[in-house]
DNA sequence: GCCACAAAAATATGATCAAATTCTGATTAG
DNA sequence: CTAATCAGAATTTGATCATATTTTTGTGGC
């Protein structure tokens, strides 16, 4: 996805039988992951110009997109049609931490109710990606891949409110996280989908939640420390 | 707000110091409220080209505004370009009312910890409005007061990212909420906001949880029970 | 019941207007 | 004489609309 730059190259014949994804959603896809996985700073600003030319899209499609992405808490409206990537402030950080909590373990409960050896393969799968991108030490891949083993068990829970508030909450922490994962590499980074994945496999609602309870709570707690810290945060931009 | 038809009239003469509204900030506004106070009905299709003529208001600011309110719950996409106002299962109700309970509860202690005696003033201002609505069966009154009650306290508590949330919530419910209400009147409505309200003043941050809690609790079983009875909803289109 | 055609609605683009930021240069205070 | 500040011009950016293109839906004939 990086450096590609224009949308929809490839596509130009349409009597395939492929669904035509919007232009709007293919923006907001490509936009939604920049700031999940940290390629755009806290405090970066996202003008419709620039993405204009960075997409080759219309306006109205990249405005839909933008709208989209700051209901969702990924871009924020700062007063004079200025649109940035929010910068996390350690009040938020402390309602993000609760909320995502709260939320991911009522998922990962779900989850282990509906859960079939199909999914448990497919996590394990994407688990073992999670792992390698650690020994390797590869930020990108590990930021990329972790979201992957969290949404996976989402779409297993079919709980579309709570998905929206759990993926409401990536958007919000994703820029902070590249930056201390950045700082930090991969070593010390939390990954107890081993412990989850048991009490998947043994359809234990109450472990699972308990289990990926520990797992945000040690990923978040990295983030609050360094927002309190500050150091990580000084290069920023405002 | 209701009939008034076009947006923008009287608001010619630009030389007015009146801080200029966004067009698309308007149509958000005015479907927002449609859908909170449930002037819309579950499963009802709002598309652009109604919208167009119902608000006089160009294509692209009504798009912008339908992706927000999508991406906010309170509007969903129905495969084929086709937007309705969601009708509710009882799945997504038990996640509605698990999230209000911690949310809102969680708000309410953090505003009792910041209110002044301003915000108290302000708040008793509202809350009778609440009681005047109920002893006058105006149900329309009614969820505009009882809403603007809760919006208070969260603007008192000022945690922009639990507000987000809880507002989707909000969106959510709204129009079932309608529904319920229009069926039974305002006479069994809970009201919990006197207790809350003493907590309040006793800046009692755990009190006022427990009040706040009590009353989101009581509101929403009965729209979960209307839920499960299910003749309420038996007139809404899909 | 199925296919073709017509009408309606949604997507996407570019043009136009308005507002805000930036840039420039001059004036003035230190 | 240098540096800071402010006014106004120029450029950039956002908001809105009108229009073209594509897709879906609805209808009538076979």
């Amino acid at each position: 996805m990086e450096g590609t730059g224009k949308l929809g190259q490839g596509f130009e014949h349409r009597d395939e039988n492929a669904t035509r994804v919007p232009v709007h959603q293919q923006v907001y896809a490509q936009l939604r992951d920049a700031v999940l996985f940290g390629e755009l700073a806290p405090g970066q600003a996202v003008t419709i110009q620039g993405l204009i030319e960075r997409t080759g899209a219309g306006m109205t499609p990249i405005r839909e997109a933008i709208r989209r992405l700051t209901s969702e808490g990924a871009l924020e409206f700062r007063g004079n049609r200025r649109v940035v990537v929010p910068m996390l402030t350690v009040d938020a950080i402390d309602d993000l931490i609760f909320l995502r909590e709260t939320v991911e373990s009522r998922l990962a409960a779900h989850a282990a109710k509906k859960i079939t050896t199909a999914d448990i393969a497919a996590l394990e799968k994407i688990d073992a990606q999670v792992d390698e991108a650690i020994t390797r030490g590869d930020v990108s891949a590990y930021l990329r891949q972790n979201f992957a083993f969290h949404a996976k068990l989402y779409a297993v829970a079919n709980a579309p409110v709570l998905m929206d508030v759990a993926n409401s909450v990536w958007l919000r922490f994703g820029p902070s996280m590249r930056v201390v994962c950045g700082r930090m590499g991969t070593q010390n980074l939390p990954d107890n989908h081993k412990t989850a994945l048991d009490a998947l496999k043994a359809k234990n609602a109450q472990e699972t939640a308990d289990a990926m309870r520990e797992d945000v709570v040690q990923g978040m707690e990295q983030i609050r420390e360094a927002l309190l810290d500050g150091t990580a945060f000084s290069d920023t931009i405002d």
